[in-house]
DNA sequence: AATCCCCTCAACCGCTCTCAT
DNA sequence: GATGAGAGCGGTTGAGGGGAT
Protein backbone atom coordinates (compact mmCIF):
# COMPACT_ATOMS: atom_id res chain seq x y z
CA UNK A 1 0.00 0.00 0.00
CA UNK A 2 2.61 2.09 0.82
CA UNK A 3 2.94 4.52 3.63
CA UNK A 4 2.94 8.30 3.68
CA UNK A 5 6.10 9.90 4.55
CA UNK A 6 6.60 10.89 8.20
CA UNK A 7 5.97 14.64 7.18
CA UNK A 8 5.74 16.88 3.89
CA UNK A 9 9.38 17.33 3.05
CA UNK A 10 8.25 20.55 0.91
CA UNK A 11 9.98 23.38 2.51
CA UNK A 12 11.64 21.69 5.57
CA UNK A 13 15.15 21.94 6.69
CA UNK A 14 17.77 18.92 6.06
CA UNK A 15 20.94 18.64 7.42
CA UNK A 16 22.93 19.80 10.86
CA UNK A 17 21.28 21.04 13.86
CA UNK A 18 21.99 24.96 14.57
CA UNK A 19 22.05 25.57 17.57
CA UNK A 20 19.13 28.23 17.63
CA UNK A 21 17.36 24.97 16.65
CA UNK A 22 18.47 22.99 19.18
CA UNK A 23 17.51 25.49 22.18
CA UNK A 24 13.94 25.26 20.24
CA UNK A 25 13.35 21.45 20.81
CA UNK A 26 15.42 21.50 24.22
CA UNK A 27 12.90 24.57 25.37
CA UNK A 28 9.84 23.01 24.08
CA UNK A 29 10.70 19.83 25.50
CA UNK A 30 11.54 20.27 28.65
CA UNK A 31 8.10 22.84 28.92
CA UNK A 32 5.92 20.69 27.74
CA UNK A 33 7.38 16.71 27.62
CA UNK A 34 6.82 14.58 24.72
CA UNK A 35 3.50 13.66 23.29
CA UNK A 36 3.44 13.20 19.71
CA UNK A 37 6.61 13.71 17.67
CA UNK A 38 4.94 14.73 14.56
CA UNK A 39 3.53 17.61 15.91
CA UNK A 40 6.44 19.09 18.02
CA UNK A 41 8.47 20.45 15.13
CA UNK A 42 5.39 22.46 14.06
CA UNK A 43 4.17 23.86 18.25
CA UNK A 44 8.42 24.46 18.53
CA UNK A 45 8.60 26.29 15.85
CA UNK A 46 10.88 24.13 13.44
CA UNK A 47 11.36 23.41 10.03
CA UNK A 48 12.05 19.80 10.80
CA UNK A 49 10.13 16.41 10.40
CA UNK A 50 9.18 14.61 13.63
CA UNK A 51 11.70 12.35 12.76
CA UNK A 52 14.67 14.69 13.00
CA UNK A 53 13.51 16.11 15.90
CA UNK A 54 13.07 12.62 18.00
CA UNK A 55 16.68 12.00 16.87
CA UNK A 56 18.46 15.12 17.83
CA UNK A 57 16.71 14.66 21.46
CA UNK A 58 17.70 10.70 21.53
CA UNK A 59 20.82 11.32 19.89
CA UNK A 60 22.04 14.69 21.32
CA UNK A 61 20.06 16.87 23.48
CA UNK A 62 18.91 14.82 26.18
CA UNK A 63 20.05 15.95 29.41
CA UNK A 64 21.17 12.46 30.41
CA UNK A 65 23.39 11.72 27.64
CA UNK A 66 26.80 10.10 29.22
CA UNK A 67 29.05 11.94 26.69
CA UNK A 68 32.96 11.04 26.14
CA UNK A 69 35.24 7.86 24.54
CA UNK A 70 33.72 3.95 25.25
CA UNK A 71 35.58 2.43 28.38
CA UNK A 72 37.47 -0.78 27.73
CA UNK A 73 34.86 -2.42 29.92
CA UNK A 74 32.28 -0.87 28.24
CA UNK A 75 33.50 -2.25 24.79
CA UNK A 76 33.87 -5.69 26.62
CA UNK A 77 30.06 -5.22 27.82
CA UNK A 78 29.32 -4.21 23.59
CA UNK A 79 30.85 -7.30 22.33
CA UNK A 80 29.04 -9.81 24.90
CA UNK A 81 25.86 -8.25 24.28
CA UNK A 82 26.46 -8.11 20.49
CA UNK A 83 27.23 -11.69 20.24
CA UNK A 84 24.26 -12.49 21.64
CA UNK A 85 21.54 -10.03 20.65
CA UNK A 86 23.51 -9.20 17.00
CA UNK A 87 22.64 -6.10 15.65
CA UNK A 88 19.89 -4.84 18.02
CA UNK A 89 21.64 -1.76 19.23
CA UNK A 90 18.60 -0.50 20.38
CA UNK A 91 18.70 -3.64 23.21
CA UNK A 92 22.65 -3.38 23.59
CA UNK A 93 22.37 0.38 24.34
CA UNK A 94 19.61 -0.01 26.86
CA UNK A 95 22.08 -1.80 28.68
CA UNK A 96 23.69 1.34 29.01
CA UNK A 97 22.19 3.92 30.49
CA UNK A 98 23.16 7.38 28.85
CA UNK A 99 24.52 5.41 25.65
CA UNK A 100 22.35 5.80 22.45
CA UNK A 101 22.32 3.20 19.96
CA UNK A 102 23.47 5.00 17.46
CA UNK A 103 26.42 5.54 19.45
CA UNK A 104 26.95 2.06 20.04
CA UNK A 105 26.27 1.41 16.75
CA UNK A 106 29.14 3.58 15.46
CA UNK A 107 31.62 2.73 17.88
CA UNK A 108 30.85 -1.01 16.87
CA UNK A 109 31.64 -0.03 13.05
CA UNK A 110 34.40 2.25 13.31
CA UNK A 111 36.41 0.68 16.13
CA UNK A 112 35.30 -3.03 17.91
CA UNK A 113 34.51 -4.43 14.62
CA UNK A 114 38.35 -3.71 13.68
CA UNK A 115 40.12 -4.29 16.41
CA UNK A 116 38.15 -8.14 16.28
CA UNK A 117 39.15 -8.20 12.82
CA UNK A 118 42.72 -7.12 13.64
CA UNK A 119 42.91 -9.52 16.39
CA UNK A 120 41.71 -12.77 13.99
CA UNK A 121 38.30 -13.06 15.76
CA UNK A 122 35.45 -12.88 13.85
CA UNK A 123 33.23 -9.64 15.37
CA UNK A 124 30.07 -12.19 15.49
CA UNK A 125 31.12 -14.98 16.56
CA UNK A 126 34.45 -14.04 18.26
CA UNK A 127 35.91 -16.92 17.39
CA UNK A 128 39.18 -17.28 15.37
CA UNK A 129 38.16 -15.94 11.62
CA UNK A 130 38.03 -18.79 9.24
CA UNK A 131 34.79 -17.07 7.19
CA UNK A 132 34.12 -14.57 5.19
CA UNK A 133 32.32 -11.39 6.43
CA UNK A 134 29.54 -12.44 4.04
CA UNK A 135 28.98 -15.78 5.86
CA UNK A 136 28.99 -13.70 9.57
CA UNK A 137 26.04 -11.50 8.31
CA UNK A 138 24.18 -14.46 7.47
CA UNK A 139 25.18 -16.28 11.02
CA UNK A 140 24.17 -13.00 12.54
CA UNK A 141 20.38 -13.38 13.01
CA UNK A 142 21.57 -17.33 14.01
CA UNK A 143 23.47 -16.51 17.09
CA UNK A 144 21.35 -13.79 18.19
CA UNK A 145 18.27 -16.52 17.82
CA UNK A 146 20.51 -19.03 20.07
CA UNK A 147 21.36 -16.41 22.60
CA UNK A 148 18.14 -15.14 22.61
CA UNK A 149 16.96 -18.99 24.26
CA UNK A 150 19.73 -17.96 26.71
CA UNK A 151 22.31 -20.62 25.28
CA UNK A 152 25.28 -18.63 24.95
CA UNK A 153 26.79 -16.08 26.64
CA UNK A 154 30.31 -15.55 25.81
CA UNK A 155 33.05 -12.91 26.92
CA UNK A 156 36.17 -11.52 25.47
CA UNK A 157 38.48 -8.93 26.63
CA UNK A 158 40.51 -7.53 23.63
CA UNK A 159 42.24 -5.19 25.89
CA UNK A 160 43.84 -7.98 27.98
CA UNK A 161 45.89 -10.05 26.06
CA UNK A 162 45.12 -11.31 22.65
CA UNK A 163 42.85 -13.52 21.59
CA UNK A 164 41.83 -15.46 25.08
CA UNK A 165 38.14 -15.25 26.39
CA UNK A 166 37.93 -13.46 29.58
CA UNK A 167 37.96 -15.74 32.94
CA UNK A 168 35.24 -17.00 34.73
CA UNK A 169 35.85 -14.63 37.62
CA UNK A 170 35.73 -11.82 35.33
CA UNK A 171 32.95 -13.10 33.33
CA UNK A 172 31.27 -12.96 36.73
CA UNK A 173 31.78 -8.94 37.93
CA UNK A 174 30.71 -8.07 33.93
CA UNK A 175 27.73 -10.77 34.05
CA UNK A 176 24.71 -9.45 32.01
CA UNK A 177 21.10 -9.96 32.04
CA UNK A 178 19.22 -10.47 29.26
CA UNK A 179 15.87 -10.04 30.03
CA UNK A 180 14.21 -7.99 27.88
CA UNK A 181 11.60 -6.78 30.05
CA UNK A 182 14.53 -5.45 31.84
CA UNK A 183 15.44 -3.50 28.92
CA UNK A 184 13.07 -0.70 29.06
CA UNK A 185 13.18 -0.69 32.96
CA UNK A 186 16.61 0.59 33.05
CA UNK A 187 16.17 3.57 30.68
CA UNK A 188 12.53 4.24 32.60
CA UNK A 189 14.44 4.31 35.88
CA UNK A 190 16.78 6.73 34.87
CA UNK A 191 15.00 9.21 33.24
CA UNK A 192 12.52 8.96 36.44
CA UNK A 193 15.59 9.27 38.60
CA UNK A 194 16.17 12.65 36.25
CA UNK A 195 13.04 13.67 36.31
CA UNK A 196 12.33 13.40 40.16
CA UNK A 197 16.01 14.88 40.48
CA UNK A 198 15.11 17.98 38.15
CA UNK A 199 12.14 18.83 38.85
CA UNK A 200 11.67 20.27 35.94
CA UNK A 201 9.18 23.06 36.27
CA UNK A 202 10.34 24.49 39.29
CA UNK A 203 13.92 25.29 37.73
CA UNK A 204 12.64 26.43 34.67
CA UNK A 205 11.14 28.98 35.90
CA UNK A 206 13.71 29.92 38.70
CA UNK A 207 16.13 32.88 38.20
CA UNK A 208 19.58 32.34 37.60
CA UNK A 209 21.46 32.06 40.41
CA UNK A 210 25.12 31.65 39.36
CA UNK A 211 25.94 33.57 35.71
CA UNK A 212 26.41 31.40 32.92
CA UNK A 213 29.41 30.66 35.07
CA UNK A 214 32.75 29.75 34.57
CA UNK A 215 32.52 26.41 35.90
CA UNK A 216 29.58 25.96 33.30
CA UNK A 217 31.53 27.50 30.46
CA UNK A 218 33.99 24.92 30.54
CA UNK A 219 31.32 22.35 31.17
CA UNK A 220 28.64 19.69 29.42
CA UNK A 221 28.93 16.71 31.66
CA UNK A 222 26.36 13.61 32.07
CA UNK A 223 23.48 14.38 34.59
CA UNK A 224 24.07 10.58 35.07
CA UNK A 225 27.64 10.73 36.78
CA UNK A 226 26.47 12.37 39.73
CA UNK A 227 25.27 9.39 41.13
CA UNK A 228 29.06 8.32 41.35
CA UNK A 229 30.33 11.13 42.73
CA UNK A 230 31.31 11.89 46.61
CA UNK A 231 28.10 13.54 49.01
CA UNK A 232 29.51 16.92 48.73
CA UNK A 233 29.97 16.70 45.04
CA UNK A 234 27.10 14.86 43.96
CA UNK A 235 25.32 17.93 46.64
CA UNK A 236 26.66 20.17 44.53
CA UNK A 237 25.60 19.11 41.07
CA UNK A 238 22.14 18.15 42.76
CA UNK A 239 21.94 21.87 43.54
CA UNK A 240 23.66 23.49 41.25
CA UNK A 241 23.95 21.54 37.53
CA UNK A 242 20.30 21.80 36.28
CA UNK A 243 20.79 25.02 36.67
CA UNK A 244 23.61 25.80 34.62
CA UNK A 245 22.59 23.53 31.92
CA UNK A 246 20.15 25.28 31.16
CA UNK A 247 21.49 28.38 31.66
CA UNK A 248 24.75 27.57 29.70
CA UNK A 249 22.92 25.24 26.80
CA UNK A 250 25.18 27.46 24.52
CA UNK A 251 28.36 26.07 25.94
CA UNK A 252 26.79 22.35 26.97
CA UNK A 253 25.59 22.25 23.05
CA UNK A 254 29.54 22.44 22.27
CA UNK A 255 30.29 18.70 23.88
CA UNK A 256 33.58 19.27 22.07
CA UNK A 257 34.21 20.70 25.94
CA UNK A 258 34.51 17.71 27.54
CA UNK A 259 37.41 16.16 27.79
CA UNK A 260 38.95 19.46 29.00
CA UNK A 261 36.42 19.26 31.36
CA UNK A 262 37.69 16.48 32.69
CA UNK A 263 41.16 17.86 33.20
CA UNK A 264 39.54 20.92 34.87
CA UNK A 265 37.56 18.56 36.98
CA UNK A 266 38.58 14.70 37.72
CA UNK A 267 35.57 13.97 39.59
CA UNK A 268 33.40 14.29 36.73
CA UNK A 269 35.24 11.32 34.97
CA UNK A 270 33.20 8.28 34.22
CA UNK A 271 33.99 5.88 36.77
CA UNK A 272 32.82 2.40 36.55
C1' DA B 1 51.58 24.97 2.44
C1' DA B 2 48.66 22.26 -0.35
C1' DT B 3 46.47 18.21 -1.44
C1' DC B 4 44.85 13.73 -0.68
C1' DC B 5 42.99 10.13 1.92
C1' DC B 6 40.91 8.01 5.74
C1' DC B 7 38.04 8.02 9.77
C1' DT B 8 34.31 9.42 12.60
C1' DC B 9 29.76 10.32 13.67
C1' DA B 10 25.46 13.06 13.03
C1' DA B 11 21.72 12.65 10.26
C1' DC B 12 18.81 10.55 6.86
C1' DC B 13 16.10 6.77 4.68
C1' DG B 14 13.22 3.10 4.49
C1' DC B 15 11.51 -0.57 6.74
C1' DT B 16 9.19 -2.94 10.74
C1' DC B 17 6.67 -2.82 14.94
C1' DT B 18 2.98 -1.41 17.88
C1' DC B 19 -1.24 0.30 18.97
C1' DA B 20 -5.76 2.32 18.25
C1' DT B 21 -9.84 2.08 15.65
C1' DG C 1 -8.79 -9.39 11.19
C1' DA C 2 -7.79 -5.16 8.41
C1' DT C 3 -6.17 -0.74 8.20
C1' DG C 4 -3.73 3.46 9.23
C1' DA C 5 -0.79 6.40 11.95
C1' DG C 6 3.05 7.15 14.73
C1' DA C 7 7.21 5.49 16.87
C1' DG C 8 11.29 2.92 16.74
C1' DC C 9 15.09 0.53 14.61
C1' DG C 10 19.05 -0.58 11.77
C1' DG C 11 21.63 0.33 7.57
C1' DT C 12 23.76 3.80 5.05
C1' DT C 13 25.54 8.24 3.69
C1' DG C 14 28.27 12.27 3.49
C1' DA C 15 30.35 16.41 5.68
C1' DG C 16 34.06 17.67 8.17
C1' DG C 17 38.23 16.97 10.73
C1' DG C 18 42.77 15.28 11.11
C1' DG C 19 46.75 12.77 9.72
C1' DA C 20 49.82 11.44 5.90
C1' DT C 21 52.27 12.59 1.91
Amino acid sequence: MGRQPCCDKVGLKRGPWTIEEDHKLMNFILNNGIHCWRTVPKLAGLLRCGKSCRLRWINYLRPDLKRGGFTEMEEDQIIQLHSCLGNRWSKIASHFPGRTDNEIKNHWNTKIKKRLKLLGLDPLTLKPNEQTEESSDEKNKNTSKVCEQGVENKSLDMHDTKEVPKTEGKMEEKKVTWDDDDDTIGLLNNYEMLCSQLDLGSWMSQETKTSTSSYCSSSSFSLDDSSNLSVDESSYFQENSLQQWVDGLDCILSWDNFNSLEKDFPFLEYKQ
